[in-house]
DNA sequence: AAGTGGTCTAGACCACTCT
DNA sequence: GAGTGGTCTAGACCACTTG
């Protein structure tokens, strides 16, 4: 492996750093266990701490780890959740910005779907489980979510009644399948006159679809899931540079 | 101005990068001018080697510098013209996505609007200029612009014609005016049933609304502009980490 | 007080670009 | 060949967290 490395001239830093992802596919990593210290990390792969810390730079930049001065470097946890207010923003009256609650309404087992199964880079043959999923404010629903998971992954959750999950899913997933959502890719598009049996009972709206195809430490896709939204409840910014 | 930095505990680094920033405002730098080198900023600022490089890397990610082993470290000029297309991608037949060539319509010196100075940061009796101007592809308008400059700093616009604009207005705006463009926030939004005279001779129309302040390097904002484009050509793509 | 990450230095050698 | 940034080291001291 590492004279693999080495030919292709890749730096120390960066095999370090892959080592290190490596390491965090154990599942052992919370977000009070730290990682080992960066002079344990120094002797153990015979590079310099500085080294070492260029590595664990490069994974904080990723999102993938963090530092607290003192205490050590962990696993960061991601809150998707709450980042789904990347595209849509909810405002109260009152509080500002509001964080949705999730509620599963439905969950099965399916056999594979030929363009899911692609993006989840499974073979057609391989089966899924299919979630349908309202995110809720202020009792009313505002987002109307459809999930395919692949079964061989979360094998775990098909024996699970809707209202047995969490809150959040992310989290969830970890706990009982030992999948880590590391990083997302989001597609936004925006769908005319659509109906949604959780989003509308009053006939056809403009709709905003949120495509995501969520991925582990590996970068291997481990979701793939359909958010739907009034179009009306839209709102997006994004800094460029 | 030194004592200060130390008296706030900020690390010779940052000092650094403030220092750099600075330099960096003096209309000198091209894309072919490289900055001193590392070690004559290390000299230059008495700090090692290693710190300068940790600021300029810091200036390297803001997306402001760009350093190219043997050449030397350079201003980047950002190409936001090209980058609109991080809100909408117009799909060609044969060749992919295309950039669209840039043509004004209008201009005109005006007085101040409220909420156009408030968001440029200019007191409301400043005098503005106002641009009106298409995105064509393919002999085909796609989207239509509303610009707002404080007549301050552009002086120089208001005695031209639309004819005299060249293709991309930020490297335009730096040559007549010495104003550089280093980022921006942009806002999206979904509107109905609009019209827009560029955009649609055929009545009213969904839109898809880009607002967007782009900001020197001082992060001082110098221009406010909406961009409205068909909700039809929509496509917006995020990673999440 | 002990241990963590945060900052900083001085110097070595390598890889690339230009002339 | 001269000069640039790219990688890497070994060690110092500081700031913060925890027992």
């Amino acid at each position: 492996m590492i004279e693999t490395f080495e030919k292709f001239n890749m730096p120390r830093y960066e095999r370090v750093r892959w080592q290190i992802q490596l390491l965090l596919t154990e599942n052992k990593w919370d977000k009070d266990t730290p990682l080992p210290t960066e002079s344990e990390l120094s002797d153990k792969y015979k590079v310099s701490v500085g080294t070492v810390r260029k590595a664990v730079e490069k994974l904080v930049e990723d999102g993938i780890l963090f530092k607290q001065q003192g205490r050590g470097t962990f696993l960061k946890q991601p809150n998707f959740e709450a980042s789904l207010l990347r595209f849509f923003k909810f405002r109260d009256k009152d509080v500002g910005y509001l964080t949705p609650t999730g509620l599963v309404k439905k969950i099965v087992s399916i056999s594979g779907v030929n363009i899911i199964n692609e993006k989840l880079n499974l073979h057609n043959n391989e089966s899924l489980i299919y979630i349908e999923r309202v995110r809720i404010v202020d009792n009313k629903i505002i987002l109307s979510e459809k999930i395919w998971l692949p079964r061989s992954l979360f094998e775990n959750l098909v024996t699970l009644a809707p209202e047995e999950f969490e809150n959040l899913l992310y989290p969830f997933y970890y706990k009982k399948c030992g999948q880590f959502v590391s990083s997302a890719v989001e597609k936004l598009s925006f769908i005319k006159n659509h109906i949604d049996i959780y989003l509308n009972s009053d006939g056809k709206k403009d709709l905003v679809k949120v495509c995501r195809i969520a991925k582990n430490l590996k970068g291997e896709p481990i979701e793939y899931r359909e958010s739907y939204g009034l179009a009306d409840n839209f709102s997006y910014e994004v800094n460029i540079n």
